[in-house]
DNA sequence: ACCTGAACACCGTTCAAGT
DNA sequence: ACCTGAACACCGTTCAAGT
């Protein structure tokens, strides 16, 4: 058929699929034959819209950062943005779990990652922290962040007793912990929150600078 | 020739070939062509001593994990146990970090992560810690460590001065991140871990149980 | 401009055949 | 028991050919 008369596919149509196989089917699963069969259409037919798979995976990755609501930033004080921007973060990420090994690289070029990064760090110096102890912050919480979106904690402890029985004496109810996914992994997510913000809050008086204005 | 008279093969020197092409190559270099071809050896040739390639890579990951000192637990106080298994840690993914990404998805059935996660486990329990706590300090440690492990922060942002300009008006700077790397990452892993351990102790009183002796 | 078919250089894995 | 060659069903990407 060649060039049909309406452009039958567009970046949007294919970065809404592959997120859908993604998210179903997990990230191996992605394949430009895999994405281009579900759009009725042949592979080499994406390279019209984007130049290789990775720009692909790339536009998926900042759809979702694309959604994480920054409104917290220069209305809420900083240690409470912090803490509301984080449950943001790692909500976006929790939606689509097996997009995150692939986003943990950094913004790269992503803009939505980087209005991200941007809106933190300038939280962070309007509220006088020095630029030395902004970068510091954002790239503890992005640690925090991406560890505890990698993968959940739990669910990293096959849910089969005979395997810890007897070498791992401490372990006799690991296999359980399956079972307690989300208190397990949610109660992680906010000790460590609270505990980075808490040495955060700790650090500022002796380094805060008085704003400008 | 068929089979030679002695085994041209071990399990031992695929996994420290393996190692070397992750670590020098990345993690997609990997294909069991590319590891049969560097052992001088046809690719089937690997399934007579692992089962898939995915095993291939459980044994990389379990090696380097069998690299990390443990003997704090038991000795030292579990504040400072903790603080010097982090770095241990830490400093063990630093060295393959190309294998970090496969790491990440938690102890499985390798026995050298099953062994770390019992030992940090029982030192926190025989602290004092009621097990949901303990269980809950190993899993926001994971989350950090593995965060801090799964890629630099500073080198996630392109070295290009152009790309911030316009748009992101305070990260002007942020194309110079790269060359403070290890200032940048560093220091974000000392103020996080110092900052959950702080966490952890000013829980501790309200929580012990007195050991039973 | 945008889609297709054919092709290239790859994958992981199976299996019968050799010694 | 342990290695090989051939084969199967896949990959990402290029490119000339079509409309």
């Amino acid at each position: 058929m060649a060039r049909p008369a309406r452009p039958v596919l567009s970046r949007q149509r294919i970065i809404e699929t592959a997120t859908t196989i993604i998210d179903t089917e997990g990230l191996p699963a992605l394949s430009t034959r895999r994405l281009a069969r579900e759009l009725r259409v042949q592979a080499p037919s994406l390279y019209n819209h984007f130049a290789t798979k990775e720009e692909i995976l790339d536009a998926v990755g900042d759809a979702i950062i694309a959604g994480v609501d920054l409104s917290m930033f220069g209305r809420d004080a900083w240690p409470d943005a912090l803490r509301s921007w984080a449950h943001a973060y790692r909500a976006a990420y929790a939606a689509h779990p097996n997009v995150v090994p692939f986003l943990v690289h950094g913004p790269g070029r992503r803009p939505a990652a980087l209005r991200l990064a941007d809106a933190v760090y300038g939280a962070l110096v309007d509220a006088g922290w020095p630029p030395r102890y902004a970068t510091r912050i954002g790239a503890t919480m992005r640690f925090f962040i991406a560890g505890s979106a990698l993968g959940s904690f739990a669910l990293g402890f096959p849910a089969d007793p005979a395997l810890y029985d007897e070498n791992y004496p401490h372990l006799t109810d690991a296999h359980r912990l399956s079972e307690h996914r989300s208190e397990v992994d949610d109660g992680a997510f906010e000790l460590g929150l609270e505990s980075l913000i808490k040495g955060f809050e700790s650090l500022y008086p002796a380094v805060v600078k008085q704003p400008a204005d």
